[in-house]
DNA sequence: TCCATTTACTTTGAATTCCAAAGTATAATA
DNA sequence: TATTATACTTTGGAATTCAAAGTAAATGGA
C-alpha cells in the first residue's frame, strides 16, 4: 500500500492540473483559451496552475502571435509524460485493488 | 473533459486520504496502528486527515477498548463506498482516454 | 509507591497551496 | 480618442497540510 500511495505525484494531486495533463498527453499542443473552455475553470486558475508544471519542467509555454493577438500554446514535455504516466500508474493500481 | 474533471471529489484530492478510503474498501475495519503503519505516515497526518473523512461522514470512528488500552477503529460509510467508487470512476475514464 | 517511559491518539499553528478578484497590456470598436 | 474587449498574470485572503507538541491513561522499573 505505501509503495503505492508514494507513487501518487503532490502535483497531480489537483484537478486543474490533472485535467492540464490529461488534456496534454492527447493534444500536443493546446492553447489558452481552448484549455480553459475543455477544463471550465477561471484565468487565473488555469494561468496560476500551468505555472507550477511549467516551473515542474511538466509543461512547455510558449507565447506566439495569431494576428496582432497574442496566443499561449502549451504542451507536455517527455518528462512530464513520463510523470504523469507514473502517476495515472499508481492510481491503476489503486483501481485495479477495489475493483 | 470537463464533466469528468467535475467527478473528481476534492475530499480524495490527498494521498493520504486516498490511501484511507482504498484501505477501508478492501477492509470492512482497520484500527489506527495497522491504517498507519500501511500507510506508512505520522500519527497526526492520519487523526487529522480521518477527521476530515469523518467530518464528511464518508468514515465511521469507533473506540473501544483492547484489554486496558483504547483502540481506534475506521470503516467506511456507505455514502463514503460511493463516493469514493464515483472519485475512481472520474479516474479511470482519464486513464482510459490516454492509454 | 513514586515517576519515568510508553502507548494511543488529538490539537495546534507555521508553512504551504489555492483560486478568483484585481491588475496589466495591447487590440478592436464605436 | 475614449471605451470596451481580449488575453492573460499577479496578488493576497482563505483554506489546507502535516509534524511537533500536547493529552490522557497504562506500564515498567527502582
Amino acid at each position: 500500500m505505501k509503495d503505492i500511495i508514494s507513487q501518487i505525484n503532490k502535483i497531480f494531486e489537483n484537478k486543474v492540473r490533472l485535467g492540464i495533463m490529461s488534456a496534454l498527453m492527447v493534444n500536443e499542443k493546446i492553447d489558452f483559451k481552448e484549455l480553459k473552455s475543455l477544463l471550465d475553470i477561471t484565468d487565473g486558475n488555469l494561468s496560476s496552475n500551468a505555472s507550477v508544471l511549467e516551473k515542474e519542467k511538466y509543461i512547455k509555454i510558449k507565447k506566439k502571435f495569431v494576428g496582432k493577438k497574442t496566443s499561449t500554446i502549451y504542451s507536455a514535455t517527455d518528462a512530464g509524460k513520463i510523470a504523469f504516466k507514473e502517476h495515472l500508474s499508481a492510481l491503476e493500481k489503486i483501481i485495479r485493488n477495489i475493483q
